[in-house]
RNA sequence: GGUCCCAUCGUCUAGUGGUUAGGACGCGGCCCUCUCAAGGCUGCAACACGAGUUCAAAUCUCGUUGGGAUCACCA
């Protein structure tokens, strides 16, 4: 049977990185088997619809190259791909499912919201007894047809105890009592996730069905439908959540990052691919880069982990960070460019992407360290001053006085012969390296720490700025 | 609360009865060096606890503790 699996995201606007992470998973499960990815939309829930989600879906996924072999868009052999599209699919197997003794009609006003706030000692548990589940069948189908309004229930006729495998948890049990008999298909027509999901797995050929381990109680269930339907259940590959801190989920309600946040900030599609696809999971050895598609060659469903990952963006960032130095240099500078929208000069934006290339983490850094493009920045002659490199305002006032009428002389403003330039002051003067360099960098930069050093700067900036700008720096040190 | 699940450095993890408990991020130190990075070397740092089983337990069993999930006409 052809390994398939799916992705079946709500539309509630949001690629959060747990959910893109069980989207990987199942792609790698997929494509690793040689298999289909299918890409279905699971909006049945009206009220939670967002505008544009669907959208933000496909951008995503595309984005980082999970492409699916068959969904909304693209459609395929097994559609529609949209559930609200499905609607009649789901009436008709929900009153099968009734027909067959595994649901039931149930005529029942709408349980209240938070009724009673589970009252102590009372022992019977919040488990709902449906009257209507000893309505004759034939009587039923009466007020159905009749128009009354009503929703389909599952029956939980069995007892003892459930017994399913799971790739990850391996065995699971689950007394049959624990289960309620919950709503498959609602007074609106459309079918709850429990209901729709084993309709179309089913439908789907499904073969592996991955999802947060939050299903694991609900699994016997679906088996049981499954089990009405005689129909043979999916291998199933509940995957642990990825936590923002020891206790909590990541999630949009506390403002945590999502894909897209990611990427505003700087970081690569690659990189968060890849460090979400290590966060439950790795590949046996002590690799840790990996693109999509040596993902796909190593990837394997034993390896995954049982325990909840923290989100650790410190990791993301030093992962991002080989990305960017992996990049080549063109790729980085096209990468780099937008972020230098505020540098109105004109400078050597090459040699600006060269020198930033190693230095940075994510893309958005490139700003806070390019500010003083701009203009030099106000800064105190202390700045001068340093131990190591034997500097203070007073040699650097001499060496900047040397270095300037030589500098004007100079016709190949290359970093090596400007480095060799500067470097012969120092010897004829009998000064260190330092002495001559250091000054140079603060008078260019007014920074104690900058991308690059003296004489690369002096590059980027281009001949006429630094003649300036140390004519600048020396008025200021006399 | 009932039920289910989980538990190795701060974090991500390797480990399936015998290891100096390994790697990565981060952190400290050193080297390199025109500052800061990058790169190289190096240091600190973990088997939640308690009983068993065994010649031998991070690995198996039980219990304790801690954490998570679930108990919707949401998915």
């Amino acid at each position: 049977m052809k390994t398939r699996t799916r992705f079946a995201p709500s539309p509630t606007g949001y690629m959060h990185i747990g959910n893109l992470r069980t989207a990987l998973y199942e792609y790698l499960i997929a494509k690793s088997a040689g298999g289909d990815f299918i890409l279905r939309i699971e909006d049945t829930d009206q009220k939670r619809y967002v505008e544009g989600a669907t959208d933000i879906i496909y951008k995503t996924l595309q984005r980082v190259g999970m492409n699916w072999d068959e969904g909304p868009d693209i459609g395929g052999d097994y559609g529609p791909y949209v559930q609200s599209e499905r609607r009649g699919i789901y009436a008709d197997y929900a009153h099968k499912l009734v027909e067959l003794g595994g649901a039931h009609y149930c005529f029942c006003a709408q349980k209240e919201e938070n009724d009673s706030e589970e009252e102590e000692g009372a022992e019977s548990h919040n488990k709902f007894h449906d009257p209507c589940k000893h309505i004759p069948l034939e009587e039923a189908k009466k007020r159905v047809a009749a128009g009354e309004p009503f929703v389909v229930r599952q029956n939980i006729n069995k007892k003892g105890t459930s017994i399913f495998h799971d790739v990850v948890y391996g065995d699971i049990e689950i007394d049959y009592d624990e289960l309620d008999e919950g709503v498959l298909l609602k007074s609106d027509g459309l079918p709850t996730y429990n209901f729709a999901n084993v309709i179309d797995d089913h439908l789907m050929e499904i073969s592996h069905v991955v999802r947060g381990n939050e299903y694991i109680s609900s699994t016997p269930k679906y088996n049981l439908i499954y089990e009405a339907f005689g129909w043979t259940p999916p291998v199933y590959v509940h995957v642990p959540p990825v936590m923002k801190d020891a206790q909590h989920k990541l999630s949009k309600r506390n403002g945590d990052a999502s894909f897209q946040d990611l990427v505003a900030k700087g970081y690569l599609p690659e990189a968060i691919l890849n460090y979400i696809a290590l966060l439950g999971w790795n590949p046996g050895d002590e690799r840790e880069i990996f693109s999509l598609q040596e993902l796909e060659k190593c990837f394997s469903s034993e390896r995954l982990n049982k325990s909840p990952a923290i989100f650790d963006i410190t990791k993301l960032t030093w992962m991002n960070g080989c990305y960017i130095r992996n990049l080549s240099a063109d790729e980085f500078h096209k990468l780099a460019e937008p972020y230098y929208s505020n540098i109105k000069k004109n400078i050597n934006f090459k040699a600006l992407s060269n020198v930033l290339q190693p230095r940075i983490e994510t893309l958005k850094q490139i700003e806070e360290e390019t500010d003083f493009f701009v203009e030099v920045p106000e800064y105190d002659l202390s700045l001068y001053e340093n131990k190591k490199m034997k500097t203070n305002p007073e040699i650097a006032a001499k060496a900047l006085n040397l270095v300037l009428p030589i500098l004007k002389k100079v016709d190949e403003w290359s970093n090596e012969n400007l480095f060799e330039t500067l470097k012969n002051i120092a010897v004829a003067n009998e000064m260190k390296n330092g002495q001559i360099l250091y000054p140079v960098r603060i008078a260019l930069s007014g920074k104690e720490t900058t991308p690059g050093g003296a004489t690369e700067l002096a590059v980027i900036l281009g001949k006429e700025e630094t003649l300036t700008r140390i004519e600048k720096a020396i008025s200021k040190l006399a």
